[in-house]
DNA sequence: TATGAATGAGATTTCATTCAT
DNA sequence: GATGAATGAAATCTCATTCAT
C-alpha cells in the first residue's frame, strides 16, 4: 500500500474526493479498472480531470485508498466470527459468509485490484499480501483441526492456498464475471451452503474413514 | 474463437508464423500479454513489426491461435484418464495432474487468456468457455458419485464450479504468480496430492459421517 | 517596466507582499526563474496560491517589480564613483566592483530576468533597456578617452557594447553558473582586479606603441 | 551530449530527420527553444508529430544532436588559424572571425543550447563543456603572451575568462538579440576588428608602458 | 515475403489563474 | 486579507496499424 494521497481541510474537498472514489468505483464496475480512463472517473463525479488531481496522484493512487480500505475491513470481518468465540466449525460459514458478502459489496475495489496486479508489479505485491492474510489464517484453523485428529498428512499450508483459491475465484466468476452457467441467478445463502460443505468435508475427515 | 488468421503456404511462411508465436509466448511470460507491445514482440522475433501483420490481424488474433490450442489440448489431456477407463475415483488425480501440467506447459498462453479477458469482452468469452467446459465435465462426475449415494444434497453444478475454482486458481496462484509463500519452491507431486485429497474429500462423503 | 501592481494599505498587507517577494527571489535562486512554480513560491512563502493575486497580477508582474529595483539600484551604484568626483581612470575599478556586488547581492533577480528574457519578449525588452543603460554609459567614458588621446579610431558605442558584455556575462558564468572552473572560489578583489586590467588596457592605448 | 537518437537506414529515412532538424531551427529561430512545441516543429517540416518520435527520443535529443554538431565544428573552425601556422598575434583576429560567423551560421543551435541550459542541468553542463574548451585554449594563449613578456601578473585563466564572456556575450547581443543600438546593421568586418583591438590591447601591454 | 517509414487517435499530466467563502 | 477548491488550455508521448517499395 504506498501511493500517496492528500486528505482535504474542508467538507467540501472531503465530499469532493469522496466523489471522485464513488464514480470511480461505478466506472471501475462497468468498465473495468484497466479500461478506465481518469477523464471517465472526472465525466462521472461530473468534475474536470484537473479537479481530481488535487486529491489523487494518478488513478492508481486512488485505487491503492480503495484497496487499503477493502483490504482492512476485509480482515475485521472475517476475523469477527472466530473472534466471537464460536467453535471454529461454526465460526467457518460465518466467515465465509462474511468474504462473499465483502466481495460482493466492494466489487468494483476487487475489479480494480485483481486488473491493476496483471500490469503493475506494485499492486501485485499488494494483492499478493492481502491474499496471503487470507491464507494464513485458513492454515491456522487447518491445524487446529489436524491436532484434533483430521485431515492427517494434508499440508496445511497447501491446503490453505488451495480452499483460499476456491473461496476468492469462485467470488471472482459469480460475482464478478456473471458466473458459470447462464441464466442461474445465484443465492448467497446457496452459493455460501456449496461452499461450506465442500471445505468443512475437505478437511473433517479421518484415514479410517 | 472468433478472430481470423491466415494461413502461410510456403515453409519459409510458417515457420515466419511459428517465430512470432514463439516470440510472444516468450514476451507474455515475462512482461505479461496486456504489457506486451507488438514491438516488443517483432524484436524478440527478430522480424518488422510490419511482417507480423502478414501472419495475424492483431495482438488478439495471435492470442486467438495461441487461446484456441490451449483449449483443445486440454480437453484431450483431462479427458484421457477418464476415457482411458479408470474408475471416475482413480481418473480424478490424473485428471488433476494432467491440468497442472498443462497450466504449467502452456503458461504464457494462460497469462494471454487471463489478461486479456480483463480488457477484451471476446477474450471474456472465450476464457468462459474453456472453464465452463471444464466444470460441466466435473458436476457429470459430481452427478456421478452422487447416483452412488455420495455427497448427498450437494448443488452438482455449483460444486463443480467451486472445485473447477480451486484448481485453475490454485494453479495460477503457483504457476503464474510465484506461489503463497516465498522460498518454497512447489512439486507437483505435492501440488496434484494436495489437490487431490482436498477434492475427493470434499466429494466422497455421506450424511452418516 | 510595464507590468502593473497593486500596493497595500496597511502594514499586515506590505508584510505579506515583502514575504512573496522574499520567497520569490529564494526560489528563483533555488530553482531559476523559469522552473519556479506560483505554488512552490506560496508554498516557500508560508502563503496560500489566492493570495499571491492579492499583490501581484501575475508571476511576470512580481518579477517586473523586482527588475526595476534592480535596474533603479543599479544606475545609482555604477554612476556613484562618477559622480564622486574621482576621475574617470580611478573610478572605473570602483564602478566594476559595484556591478560585480550588485549582480550577486541581487542574484536571484538576475536569474529571473535573464530566463524571463528568454521566452517573454516584455522581459527581453526590459532587460536590454537596462543593459543599454550600462553600455551609453560606458560609451561616454570612451569618448572622454578618446579625447584625451586614447584608442583612436576605435568605435565607442561597439567596443562599450562588448566591455559591458565582458562584465556581465563574466558576472553570470561565475556567480550564476558557478564558474568555469571547478574548485575554483573566486575572490572579489582577485575578480575585479582582472577585469579592471583588461578593460582599462583594452582603453587605454595609443597607436605609437 | 547525452542523450541519444535513431540512425535512419535507408535515404528516405535520413532526409526525414533532416527535415526535423532543419524544421527545429527554423522554428527555434523564430519563437526560440523554450517556446518551441513539438507539434510547431512538426507542422514546419510538414510531418506528424508521432513521425519526430521515430528519430528523436525529444525535443532535448534532437538539440542535442545540434549541440554536439555546433561544438565540434566550432572547436575545428576556431583553432584552423592558429594550426594553419599563423602567429599567435596574427591568428587571432582570424579566430574571433571564425567564432563569430560559427555563431551567425549556427545561431538557432546557439539560441536552443542557452534556452535550454537555463532549465535543464544537463544541457546547462554541456554548455559549460563547451565553453571551458574556449576558456582553456584563451588561456593557453595568454600564458604563451605572458613567456614573451606581455601583461605581467595577469591571471591568465580569468582573463580567458572574462574574454570569452566578451566575446560570446557581445555575439548573443549583436547576433541574438538584435544588438545594443536600434538603425544599427552590425558589419561583420567593423565587429571583428573591434574585439580584436579590445582584446589584443587588453593582452598586449606591459608593465612600462 | 519483408520492412522502413508514417500516422491517427488517445491518455496523462501540469500549472497559472479564477472564484466563492 | 486569506484560502481551499476548481478548471481551461496546453503539451508530451505511446502504440497499434497502414502503406509504399
Amino acid at each position: 500500500m504506498r501511493y500517496t494521497c492528500v486528505m482535504s481541510k474542508t467538507a467540501k474537498g472531503r465530499a469532493t474526493r469522496q466523489s471522485f472514489q464513488d464514480a470511480a468505483r461505478r466506472v471501475f464496475e462497468r468498465d473495468g479498472y484497466l479500461n478506465a480512463r481518469l477523464s471517465d472517473i472526472a465525466e462521472e463525479a461530473g468534475k474536470s480531470m484537473a479537479s481530481f488531481y488535487n486529491y489523487f496522484d494518478s488513478k492508481e493512487a486512488l485505487l491503492t485508498d480503495l484497496a487499503t480500505d477493502f483490504d482492512t475491513e476485509l480482515q475485521a470481518k472475517v476475523a469477527e466470527p472466530f473472534e466471537r468465540g464460536l467453535a471454529p466449525h461454526d465460526a467457518l460459514p460465518e466467515a465465509i459468509r462474511a468474504f462473499y458478502r465483502h466481495y460482493r459489496t466492494r466489487l468494483p475495489d476487487v475489479v480494480g485490484i485483481v486488473q491493476a496486479s496483471m500490469v503493475d508489479p506494485k499492486f501485485a505485491a499488494d494483492w499478493r499480501e492481502i491474499r496471503t492474510n487470507g491464507v494464513r489464517t485458513i492454515s491456522i484453523g487447518i491445524r487446529r483441526a489436524q491436532r484434533d485428529g483430521w485431515a492427517p498428512g494434508l499440508d496445511p499450508m497447501l491446503a490453505a492456498s488451495a480452499l483460499s483459491s476456491m473461496l476468492e475465484h469462485f467470488c471472482w466468476v459469480w460475482l464478478a464475471q456473471g458466473g458459470d452457467a447462464i441464466d442461474v441467478e445465484l443465492e448467497e445463502d446457496h452459493a455460501v451452503d456449496t461452499l461450506w460443505k465442500l471445505w468443512s468435508h475437505a478437511i473433517y475427515w479421518t484415514e479410517a474413514e
